[in-house]
DNA sequence: GAACTGACTTGACGCACGTCATGTTCCGCC
DNA sequence: GGCGGAACATGACGTGCGTCAAGTCAGTTC
């Protein structure tokens, strides 16, 4: 992978905004040097503390965030606690582009699980970014793609896997993003409550608690108030490996099956 | 060896081919006549019986496909008896432009629960359809959120509803497109065996079978093996509003539902 | 420090649903 | 017609997980 273009917040600009955008990895990174300076006069940065939302479900869209901090949970259902949380942003992410295309409401609730900043893009000026720039659709575009494999892949794995087998698949894909080797062990800063975790999985708190129990019985994990390690790295991808592994063998054997 | 009646252009579907893609509320239907005719020219029509497949999960991406006649599954998981529907797939619709823009591979496999007759059009015409029009793009777009939100919405009534409230939604979202009136009733021409049913639940066989033994005793609806009655309409409608009220507090289900 | 509060834990219990095993019905085929 | 194989149904049984109810722990406030 192309290693990486720094930021050029030199400090022409006043304010982080305008910075935040050239993050590298991110559909706007190619974009060109004028369009995002002609951009950047037409958004701005909000700061969010832990537990309010950035928006509701049922809210009428007149913007796509670009999430600059802090972790954000899509949650659907009552706005309340009972809530199933559909998907996590990480900084970087680009949200409320769906909506936008639908010209609707938002599906879904964006709740902070942590202090957040994210860059505020009315959807007039989102809209007239897409007309300038059709590479930058065509990203939004392969962007919603991964969404949809994401949920789809999520959604399979709520259907067809036990409490055990989700919260070590969940956990596996957090480390993705927030884990950090240390010697053999993997440590894994989870930006969610336990509760979050729960309600990400579709699972009641209480099962979430029996289940980490079990699961550091069997020496996989530990829980801490503040993130999660992997004694050992490798049997956890292990465990992992063959969760997903029997989910979706997509090899070519055919094994006979001799179902019943 | 399947003998997939593989269509080329020519015989006696030419003439149909070339009519396919103009059907009314679709993707394809504003595109100027000149660009559909230089189209037609790239695509062809297949037609494949019950229980054989369009492509497999792990297939390479080398078509989009407009579905013309019957109904397709999308199942995930290994390609035998096991798998979990994914989506059902109406005529009218198109598939495969997520792989196509993914550039990847199937993510699920498309299997035939009828005789199906679909448009084959290459990566590569498709490519240049959307190069061509970018109207077209867009609408491809608006169909893919479309089917997030459709996707979501599945994800969750499959976590939070029991088997039956499940069969009961699943068959009111049928009746969409495959019920027609009679007086009082409801009669849902079902394209799908009961066991697909149960495939697109994430539910047992026999869950499926016992489910349909208590809604009937409950006179909701009366299973025949051709199909589905509601005896009362409204009091059909009544239970699932009942279910999906509780689920989701927003305003009402809104499908435009257009295509017939 | 004591009291309070929210996040998490633990145990008891029940039920919904999956699994296994065995009918039953339907339908094509010789 | 009788046979054989799908598709479906039914019953027995075990269990995973949700629910309820209590208990523990950590951080805050006074």
């Amino acid at each position: 992978m192309p290693n990486q273009n720094q930021c050029p917040h030199g400090g022409d600009h006043s304010e982080s905004c305008d910075a935040c955008d050239f993050a590298p990895a991110s559909v706007w990174s190619d974009m060109p040097a004028d369009f995002m300076t002609s951009l950047a006069e037409r958004k701005t940065v909000r700061k969010l503390k832990r537990g309010s939302y950035l928006f509701h479900q049922g809210d009428p869209c007149d913007a796509v965030f670009r999430l600059l901090s802090g972790v954000l949970l899509l949650r659907k259902g009552d706005h309340d606690g009972n809530s199933l949380v559909v998907r996590m942003v990480r900084p970087g992410s680009t949200l409320g582009y769906r909506a936008l295309v639908r010209g609707e409401v938002h599906s879904v609730s964006a709740h902070c699980a942590t202090e957040v900043v994210v860059c505020h893009i009315p959807a007039r000026a989102a809209r007239w970014a897409f007309e300038q720039n059709r590479a930058l659709e065509r990203d939004f575009v392969a962007n919603l793609v991964r969404d949809i494999d994401q949920i789809e892949d999520q959604a399979l794995n709520m259907l067809t896997l036990c409490v055990r087998d989700r919260v070590l698949v969940l956990l596996h894909q957090m480390a993705e993003h927030f884990g950090r080797d240390e010697g053999e062990a993997l440590c894994i800063d989870t930006p969610v409550s336990k509760s979050d975790m729960a309600a990400m999985l579709g699972i009641a708190r209480e099962s979430m608690s029996r289940c980490i129990r079990l699961i550091e019985e069997q020496g996989l994990l530990r829980f801490h108030h503040d993130g999660v390690v992997a004694p050992c790295r490798k049997r956890f991808q292990a465990a992992v490996d063959a969760i997903l592994g029997e989910v979706a063998p997509k090899s070519e054997d055919d094994r006979p099956a001799s179902n019943g």
